[in-house]
Formats: structure tokens, sequence, C-alpha cells
DNA sequence: TATGAATGAGCCTTCATTCAT
DNA sequence: CATGAATGAAGGCTCATTCAT
């Protein structure tokens, strides 16, 4: 049961727990983290629920692990930015390390879009809110127009909607990442020309 | 206990299932659809569990019947603009009163964005996503450049998000969503406008 | 199974609260109260666990209400006692009437006697401690010998003590009952003769 | 990790035995011996729960073994009292040696005390049992009257008592040892001289 | 129109224990 | 002498749902 040819049980030892976050992710993201249970993930590795404790103390402290582990690049991401210039180039290459971070951590960051009510209450819930905000704070003008500021805000939502809800839009995903970072790019240019028409050229 | 003095239990009778609903409502776009019991409701109104399911046969009906109360503006409108040619008069039209009728259900759509995982389970998810469909047919032209399909997208995400995340951007709601709506009026326009440089006028 | 020939099942309706209670307070005081699960109380009444949540809201609230109801008279007499002048005559009267309300709710304090590091720990724990105090300082005269002051205290772990361990000294119990009454009668007899050689009559 | 500059471990190598039965005790006598887990006990100790294992065949050897330890001078003191005339000299010698040996072992007597339903379901239950009834037949007089046989055992309880339940009555705790002593002396005392009021002088 | 009582399924979690290394 | 990894059993608890009254 569960073993294979070459008598290992899926390459077993060592990387369970690892396993445990792939399958984890998988579907959480599929499902939703709620309706996911800790057999049902059990299940499909073919070990006891009691193994998923010897590696994580609680269900909540799996998508702890995983958020931590795939999210911290956009944690360096922001370091950066906070350290740069607030010019036009600095948002613009933010977007694209954002974009280019997300894609590399999709699941996850679907699985945050579609269960945000879940993650709320989630010890990931806080920390997630304050990446936003300091991704806010480096995009968007406080003393712009209001309607620059919903522009920069609106090039942050684009680049995650165009994650998760256009999948359907193009086949070739990067293809499809390039136009949305474009339109993103592009918002966040209007913003900040509008705000600085006179100062900067 | 509960009765006031004149005999009502808060305006009682006759209208216990709009008081479920109002309540489910809140509590579901406060905490979530799964980790919102039904005993949680019964408790809030005073009655007990069992009197909800004379109601509504399942938990899943409280929430259908929201969404089909609720969304009715939205169904005509996409009804609407299906009858119309697809001209930037229609598009602008289209998202004008999109967000009005956004602004006008607000918990309801809160609680689909932020539990979309859950609400793609539950009977309403199809109908959610033809609605969606339906809004992208009138707003987008599948002739046009990848990157204006993802202008118009945009302008429709634009809307949502300017409903439920930049709560904080700005005191008076209705300033911010005007400025949210011109944000998408232009993601729109443009789109439009690159689409039809040589044929519109 | 668990249906009797009229059709009942066991006096059903109505007073399953009460069958919970009975059945609860007897395992507890045959096996401890960590040893005994609830599937095994539900087991015995042939419900589901589920039902045992009805009635009461935690393992924890079927020992707290156990408590609640059948030591009421234990409360009462401390009322009573602390009313009292702190004569010998008042003393007397406490640990007789102390004697029988003890016999009255035998399972309960056998338990609460051999299950001292779990009732510790329980929200009863606190509430009989308190009690234990305030016998004592009805029984206990704070200006006494030392050793005066442990007579009157063995006087009170003699009742109790004679109710759980010398079970098998004689067959009669109330014969018995009796018998440790006197000695504790004498003990804090002894306690208030020394204490009050010149002052008292 | 855990280790110390010197190359120890909290005195390291070779005790690791005892050292598990240190913490045992101490959280056994604290919190009872359900709510103590091998977890527990082995993360104090900075110890794999695996290695309480590799000392002690299971949990129930633990405490097994700390009664056999700590035990023994009781075992020895009924041995000797068996092969003593049944005199009051040898019955408050037998009182005067068992307050000793209860303040040598005064952790372990007080988990036995408060967690006597536990104890009687494991394997040094009965063995406890044995011991108590050992004392029991040298201290009690079997032709005395009711009254007086009571008053035997009531001094076996008193000491008992004496040393988990008066802790507070006064700080010295050898004073308070002395007190006990003394009631438990006068108990014996009396029943012994009224059974052979005519016999013995 | 509602309640009181109960169920069946399932959940997260903990525990003592085992065994290869 | 001890660890890393895992298991089987069980525990307390919650939930949506049902049904007789």
């Amino acid at each position: 049961m569960g073993v294979t040819m070459d008598g290992t049980k899926q390459q077993r030892r060592g990387n369970t727990r690892q396993r445990i976050q792939d399958v984890a992710l998988e579907l959480f993201a599929e499902q939703g983290y709620e309706k996911t249970s800790l057999r049902e993930i059990a299940e499909r590795l073919d070990v006891t629920k009691a193994a998923l404790y010897y590696h994580f103390k609680t269900k909540e402290e799996i998508i702890v692990s995983l958020f931590e582990d795939l999210t911290q690049p956009i944690a360096d991401l922001i370091e950066w930015g906070r350290g740069q210039p607030h010019t036009l180039e600095t948002k613009q290459e933010i977007l694209r390390r954002y974009s280019e971070a997300l894609s590399h951590a999709e699941p996850l960051f679907r699985f945050m879009q579609e269960n945000q009510a879940t993650v709320r209450e989630l010890r990931i819930g806080e920390t997630f809110k304050d990446r936003m905000h300091g991704l806010r704070e480096i995009l968007m003008d406080p003393d712009a127009e209001l309607v620059d500021q919903v522009r920069s805000l609106s090039a942050m939502f684009t680049l995650h909607a165009g994650m998760f809800v256009m999948q359907d839009l193009v086949g070739d995903v990067e293809k499809r990442r390039q136009a949305v970072l474009e339109v993103a790019l592009d918002l966040v240019t209007q913003a900040h020309e509008h705000a600085h028409a006179d100062t900067d050229d």
C-alpha cells in the first residue's frame, strides 16, 4: 500500500515535512482551509493524522509554515522598496518584481485571495495585512489626488486579479503576466505623473 | 427574556425570515461562512436552531436566499447590457450602474469576495461566475489587444477592490466610490479607444 | 437494547439530564474523572456523545453541576455556623450536621477525596477549598495551642476518612457513622477545653 | 543546546534514570498522574520521549519504581511491627517511625493521597492497600469497642492529613509534625487504655 | 411558528508506545 | 544511550440536520 517498485514509499524519509506542505497547499488552494481536513491530507500521503502532528504542532502551523517559506521574497522586496527613493522608477521596479514574486508562489497566493475571511483569523492574517500596507506605502503618494491614490492601488489589485481571475483570458501564462504588468505599470505611471506634473519632468 | 414591554422581541412576528437573513449576512461577512454556525445565528436571534429550519431548508439556502434577494439588480443590469450596442457609452453606463449596485449590497459582496473558495462549492458559485462572465462579455472586446482586454477586466476588479480593500483610504464613502469609478471608467475608455482608434468616432 | 417491557427506554424523556448526572457520578466515583470518558457515559445511557452536549456544555460542567446540586447543604451549614458564637456546642453541632451531610452525598465526596489532584484543577476546586476553610474557621480556635488546632482539624478528617476508608470496619453503616462522629466530637471537645480551661465554665 | 560550558547537561551522564524519576515525581505530585504526559517529562529533561523508554518500559513503571524506591522504609517498619507484641509502646513507636517515614517521602505520599482513584488502578494500588492493612492490624485491637477502633485509624489518618492538608497551619514543618504526632499518639493511647482498662496498667 | 431533544459524522488534538538507526 | 519518525487508539467537542410535539 503506497509502496512503489523500488521499495520506497514515494521517496519517504526525511522529506515528509515537505510532502505534507505540498499536499496541504494543493488541497487548501483547491477546497479552502476549513474544508480541508487533516484526515484528508494524511490519507493522500498514506500516513496517519498523528504523523502530521509530529511535524506540525497544529493545523494552523502548516499554513503558517507555507506562508513563511513562500513569501520571503515579498518581504525582501518590501524591505528593498522602503530603502529606495519614491520615484517612478522605484515604483515600476516594485511592480515588476512583485509580479514575478506572485507568479512563483501562485497556489499560496490564490489560497490567500480565495480564503481572505479565513486568513484574517489566522496568525498570518496580520502579517499579510502589514505586507500589503508596506507595498501601498511605497506605491502610493499620500499627497496625491484621491483618484491617483486609487490608481496606485488599482495597479496592485490588477496584478492580483491577473493571477487568479483572468486565467482563461489567454493560454500563454507568461504573455498574460506581461500584459497585466503593463496595465499595472501604466496605472502607476499615470498616478505618478499627475502628482508630479510640475516638479518632475 | 428578550421580550420588550410592548410584547415585541425586537419587531417580532412575521419577519423572522428577514431577521435570520440579516443576522446571517452580518456574521457571514464578519467571520466567513464555515466559521459561522447555525447555533451562533440562532443565539443572536434568541430562537432555537430548529426555528431556522422552519424558514430555510439548509444552511446553504440561507446564503442562496441572500444572494437571490440582493443581486437581482445586477442580473437586471447584465440583461440590459446584453441588449445594448457595445459602444463606449454602454460600457461606461454599465460601470456606473455596477458601482452603484455593489454599494447597495456591500456586505454580501464583501462576503463573496472574502469567501471565494467557499462560494465556489456552493450552489451560488456557478451563478456568480456566470454573472461575472456576462459583465465581462459586455465590457471586453474579444478582438482587442490582450493588454486592452486586461484593462477592461481591471476596471471591474478595481470596482471590487475599491469597495472592500480601500476602506481606509478616505473617510467619505461616496467620495471614494466616485474616485474608484473614475479610474474604472478611465481604464475602459483607454481600452475602447485603442481598439477603435480608426473605426469609431 | 435498553428498551424495557413497557416500551420505554428506561423512563426516557425529560429526565435525561438527571440520568447523565447519575451515571457520570457513578463512573467518576468508580474510576476517576479522567479515566471516565464521555463515550462511556453515553454508552451506558444508550445515547450518543452529542446528546450529552445538549445537556452540558463540557465534561467539566457535569461534575460542576453535581457539585452544585449535591453540596448545597454543606454551604448552608457553613453559613449557619458563621452566624453562631464559637462555643463548644456550636462546634459539636457543626460536626453532627456535617457528618450527616457527608453521608447523604457519599459518592460525590468519595470522588472528591479520591481525585483531589483533578479536582484542584477544576472550577469546583477553589470553591471546595473555600468550604473547607470555612469549616475550619468555625472549628478551630486561632489562639489555641498548635496541638489543639491539630485536634480540631483531625476531627474533620476523621469524619472524611470514616466515610471512605473505614468502610470495611463494620457492616452497619449507621453504627460506624456514630462511632466516627463520637471520636470527632471528642477531639473537638478536648481541643476546646484545653483552650478555655480557665475562662469557660 | 541545553549543554553547558563544562560539557554537562545539568549533571548529565549515568543518572538519567534518577533525573527522570525526580522530574516525574515532581510533575505527578503537582498535576496528577494522568494529566502529566511523557512528553512533558521529556521536555523538562531536554530529552526525547523515546529516551524515557530506554529507562522505563512504561509510564506506569516510572511511578512503580518511585514507589518501590521510596516506600521501603515503611515496608520495613511494618515488618518490624509484626514481630513485636501489640503493646501500647509498640503502637506508639510505630506511629513515631511512620510519621518520620512519611516526612521523608513527602511528594510521593502527597501524590498517592491526591490520586487515590488513579493509584487504585495501578499495580502499586494493591501493594499500598496491603501496607495500610498491615499498619492497621498493628495499631488496631480487633476486640476493642468500635469507637476505639476508629480512634486507632484516626491516628493514622491524622498523620496523613497532617502532612498534606495542614500545610498552612504553621510555618515550621518540624513543629507541625510533632504536634500532629502528639495528637496521633494521644488517640492511640486512649484507644489502648479503654481496651485494657483492667488488664494493662 | 417554533421548541426540545437527539443523532451521525466528523474535526482537531493528545497520548502512550514502538522501532530502526 | 538516545533520537527521529511514526502509529493506533482514543478523547473532548462542534456541526448541520431531523422530528415529534
